[in-house]
Formats: structure tokens, sequence, C-alpha cells
RNA sequence: CGCGGGGUAGAGCAGUCCGGUAGCUUGCCAGGCUCAUAACCUGAAGGUCGGAGGUUCAAAUCCUCCCCCCGCAACCA
């Protein structure tokens, strides 16, 4: 089996992350590498921030903050969070580290010997009143086509015309809003991709069927169009100095220096423990399957441009070997939006609900073939449904049943009925099921199997009637209650990749410890192996519902009503 | 003709590659049970599979054209 290498992309610095961030990258790969650690594999899980560009100085100057001190302020903020998700990051770097800048510079320099480096001088639109050059879609002003007057600079919002700054109306500058702007004329270091195109679109064609059809399709796409030489560096001065002469002013384009931060922040992993290696996981592409986990806009840069780069190194980088690409989560029929704060943040999140409650219900609606939407009334029915019904409810009853009935401990396993050996059978079939859905991500298909593993409990204990038995065959009550307790501690384990905070709860209610091993055994004897006697907790129900009046709260809050 | 994704019961989705009387969850209705968080279990109703043509003994599935929604279009990361 060869090690599993899983990172989810980087997200941008700037501002806060919503639920869309979460569902699009960062919670698959994580149920993913839990779900991998869990089977026993050797996992690296590999995050961070990306930290360069120009959003990252303008919010600095807006906070009157040093760029540095405003990406080291954001970038602890984002990793508050998603620890407080419960996100297993075996480490959360940055792009900017010097560990990314070393590797950064050598995949330059080995682009540059093999050919791929090229210089061409290009007009840009330069802002003195800013000191900065200005990226196309930081100049506004008049759409000549439409007349429309706050159309940006690479195309028009109002009439969709793809434009030039140069073809704007009265342009100026986003920033400071002067309409003192010139063209000047700079020169940039592009990355030969024509070169590569064939190669490319070999490699690109042995993915089909194997990635998802939204990770293959847009590769092709790009492909299809003819891929164009592609500049990687910038007129600014936060990011990596380009070393290279006559280009000692500029930096990389954060789009060249943030995928190659996987491998710097696998550095900075490898770094802060002696006896770590970077390159056992980065340079080592025949024991090592990466996935990557990414939003549907993230799909070409991992497609082309990044193995592009790895690549024309021509030094065996360890390459994407699945490629899980999302669509988006909507809020209410819109978009999510970072800008007008629209939508639910994560912070926002955490204080409404269990983190739980998000995990399941996001990755159980996870915008896997289509764009999805949340809504609160969508949210309430499953958390009310799957987790408080299902799954809560049997924990519930089960434990109940047996206090009442014998006490806190575990009764004896006694000799078992048709009832047992059918409930094996299903449940043989279903763990296998959802252990291929998860090993394939087909995430949402796996949460339904989920779902019929915590019902097959309920039907259980439907079709033995426990309550009956007890007053006849007190013997036989025993068995199906040790069965039902068994069930609690596979039911932890089948949740714990999606759940891991309830299902450490879970197993502690049966005195199992916190250990997440997938299971081996047949269910014969998985569910026999909890010792009689042991005893348990009583517990209070481990959800609560979403009641009415807190979901009408919840709309009114969150403005889910305006669209 | 810019490109891609999507359009299947009230809602959310699977099925489409490899044609064979349309499936899951939820909601709604009825019944059962009463251990449990008014929960659980069973059953019923509900769809001319976006539209129009075509191929075929047979089309949600293959072919052609059209309509609608979403996203992307290389300097917003």
């Amino acid at each position: 089996m060869k090690k599993q290498l899983i990172t989810s992309a980087l997200l941008y610095v700037n501002g806060l992350p919503h639920l869309g961030h979460l569902v699009g990258c960062l919670l698959p790969a994580d149920i993913c590498a839990r779900f991998q650690r869990q089977r026993g594999r050797e996992t690296l899980f590999i995050c961070g921030t990306d930290e360069h560009g120009t959003v990252s100085e303008v919010g600095a100057a807006q906070e009157k903050m040093p760029v540095a001190d405003y990406c080291k302020k954001y970038h602890d903020r984002h990793a508050d969070l998603y620890r407080r998700f419960n996100l297993s990051f075996d480490f959360f770097g940055r792009t900017s580290s010097d560990q990314n800048k070393e590797i950064t510079y050598r995949i330059f320099h080995k682009l540059d010997e093999n050919g791929l480096i090229e210089e061409k001088t290009t007009k840009q639109v330069y802002s003195p009143d800013d000191d900065r050059y200005l990226p196309d879609s930081y100049v506004i002003g008049t759409c000549p086509y439409c007349g429309y007057d706050r159309a940006k600079g690479d195309q028009c919002e109002n009439c969709t015309k793809v434009l030039d700054p140069t073809d704007l109306i009265h342009p100026r500058s986003v920033l400071s809003g002067s309409s003192n702007i010139e063209i000047r004329e700079t020169k940039h270091l592009f990355l030969n991709l024509p070169k590569m195109e064939s190669e490319l679109s070999n490699w690109i064609e042995t993915k089909k069927g194997v990635w998802p059809d939204i990770a293959y399709s847009i590769a092709k796409k790009w492909l299809k169009e003819g891929l164009r030489e592609r500049g990687i560096t910038r007129d600014l001065k936060w990011g990596f100095t380009v070393p290279k002469a006559g280009f000692e002013n500029k930096v990389f384009y954060v789009w060249f220096d943030a995928p190659i931060g996987y491998i710097g922040i696998t550095k900075e992993w490898a770094d802060a423990v002696p006896g770590r290696s970077w390159e056992e996981w980065w340079l080592n592409p025949d024991n090592v399957n990466h996935i990557e986990f990414m939003g549907k806009d993230n799909i070409p840069y991992h497609t082309i441009s990044f193995p592009a780069t790895l690549r024309g190194t021509r030094e065996g980088w360890t390459e994407v070997g699945f490629l899980k690409g999302m669509n988006y989560l909507n809020f209410a029929g819109g978009k999510f939006s970072k800008s007008a704060h629209r939508g639910i943040f994560l912070d926002d999140a955490l204080t409404e609900f269990p983190v739980d409650y998000w995990r399941y219900w996001l990755i159980a609606n996870a915008p896997e073939s289509d764009d999805a939407s949340f809504t609160f009334d969508h949210f309430a029915a499953t958390v009310n449904k799957d987790l408080n019904d299902v799954l809560g409810n049997f924990i519930n009853r089960v434990l109940k049943m047996t206090s009442n009935n014998f006490g806190t401990v575990i009764p004896p396993m006694g000799p078992v009925t048709d009832a047992e050996t059918d409930l094996y059978a299903a449940l043989d079939t279903l763990v296998a099921d959802y252990a291929r859905y998860m090993e394939n991500l087909e995430f949402r298909k796996a949460m339904a199997t989920l779902r019929e593993i915590w019902v097959s409990g309920n039907n259980y204990i439907a079709k033995t009637e426990p309550w009956k038995v007890v007053k006849t065959d007190k013997a036989y009550a025993g068995t199906i209650l040790n069965t039902a307790l068994n069930l609690i501690r596979l039911f932890a384990q089948m949740a714990a990749p999606v759940m891991p905070e309830t299902a450490e709860k879970m197993l502690a209610l049966v005195g199992e410890p916190a250990d997440f091993v997938w299971p081996t055994e047949k269910m014969a004897t998985y569910l026999t192996t909890l010792p009689a006697g042991r005893a348990f907790l009583p517990s209070d129900p481990l959800f609560s519902k979403i009641t009415p009046e807190r979901l009408e709260e919840l709309k009114v809050k969150y403005k889910e009503t305006e669209s």
C-alpha cells in the first residue's frame, strides 16, 4: 500500500472562511485523512494559508499593518478555526515560509535551466497615487459597450463583455479612486506551457473515468483551447523576490508559489522534528499516492500549471494521483460572499451548534455533482432526523433499556437467533459498501450508507422487541441488548472520520478507549466483542433537536430570506 | 454557434458510460409498537425523467435541434 499524501487547497489568508470553503476542500480532505489513518495507512495531511499577492498588500494597507504582520494575524485565525473544527492536519503552514522560498527557488532554477522560462514585455496599469501597479480588476470605469459605470478592467459585470483596462472610459483605481493612471511597459517571466502541452494532454487522458468528471473536463477544456504562456512574476513588493538578473525588484506571482506551498509546508513539517523527511513524500512518486481536494475554481491550476511546473524540472516529483474537485455551496439560493459577509462563517457556525452537526450536514450534502445550497430548513431537518432520531435515539433507548433491566453493566451474550445472523449479514454488506464509497471519495453515497448502518440498529430492536422479551426470556433480552451495545461501538467507528468528537463520546459510553480502528473481523465476531459485566455510562442524549422557534431565529439572524 | 456542469415525485438526490416496465432520503397519509428525544418499525399515495424530433422490438439512458439554471473565460488566488 502506497503512503497517502493528502492536501487541501490552501485558502487565501485574507478574510475569514465560511461553510463553502470548509466543504469545498478542507472537510473532505480531513475526512479522507482520518479514514486513511483509521485503515492503518501511513498518511500525511498538509494544508496552510496562501499569503502572497495584491490582496494581502491591499488588506494590510487598509488595516495599517505591515504585510507580514497582517498575514501572521490572519494565518493564526485560520489555524484556530480549523483546529476548532477538528481538522486533523499534520501540519498547517504558510506559503510565505523560508522553506517554501527554498523549494520555489529550486524549482524555478530547474525550469530556467530546462529552457521553460521566457521573458516578455507587457503593458500594465500603473497608479502613481497608489504607488503601485494595478491588476486589471482593480481598475474600474465606464463600460464602452453598455455604459455601466462600475465595469472592471477585466470584464464588465453588467454586460459580461471581456475588457482590457484600456477599453474603459474614465478609468480609475479601485483603491484610491484616482483617475491619474498610466500604462507602463514592464518585463515579466513566463512559464512556457505550450512546450508541455502534448505531454500534459497525454497525462490528463489517463485520468478519464478515474477523476471526477468535473476535474477531467475542466482540464480538457483548457487543453482544447490551447495553452498559453503564463506569467509567473508580478510588480509587487510582498512575495518571493525573483532570483534572476534584471528581475530583482519583482516577485513571483502567487499562483506560482502557492501550489509549491504544499511542498514547502511539508518541509516545515519535516524541519519541526528531527528524522522527518519531506523528500520521502514529494520525491517518491512510486510509493506515494497524492490526493488533492479543491473547489472547481482551482482545478485548472492543479491540472495544468502546477503539474507543468513540477514536470518541467525533470526531477521526478510526486504528482497528483487523484484530484477531488468540488462544486460550490450556495447560501439560500445566492452565493456566500466574503466581502459582503453573506452566509455562515466558521466562527459563527461554532457559536450556534456543535461542530459535528456541521461536519455531518456538510459532507452528507457535499456539492459533488452540482452546486448545492445551504438552508437552515434543510440543515435542521437533517440534524433532527439523522442525528437525533436515527442515531441519538437509538443510543438513548438502548442505554436506558439496558440500565432499567440489567443495571449499568453490559449483559452477557447468549446463543444467537436468525435476527442476529440477519443483522450480521446486512452489516457485513453495508460496512463493505461504506468503506468502498469512502475509498472512492463518494461522500454523499458514503453518508447515505452510514445512515443505513445506523437504521439497521433501530430495525433490529424493532424486530426483536427486547422490551417484551425481557418479561419472558431475560437471557435472550440480554443477548439483544449486548448486541445493541456492540452496535454503538460499531456505529462510533463508522462515524469516526466524519464526527470524531461524537465517535469518541460513543466509545466512552460503552467503556471503549478513543482508538479509531476500522473493523477487520466479520460482524459475527465484531458484534460480540464487548466484555459482559463491564460497566457503561448512563448518558444524556448526545444530540438535541433544533426547534421551530430556533429555526426562525436563525433565518432572521443570518438573513436567509434575502437573496 | 466561447467552454464546462446541471435540469428525474412538494424538497434534496441516485440511476445515464454498458438501452429492457423509474429508485433512495425527506415530507405527506394510514397502520403497528410503546423501550426511547411525539421517537422507532411497516405500508400506501405522489413522476408523460426540461422540450421537440430521430434510431430501436424497447429510450431517463443512444443521435439531432431547442429552452432554462449555475459556474468559468487565463492579472479577483
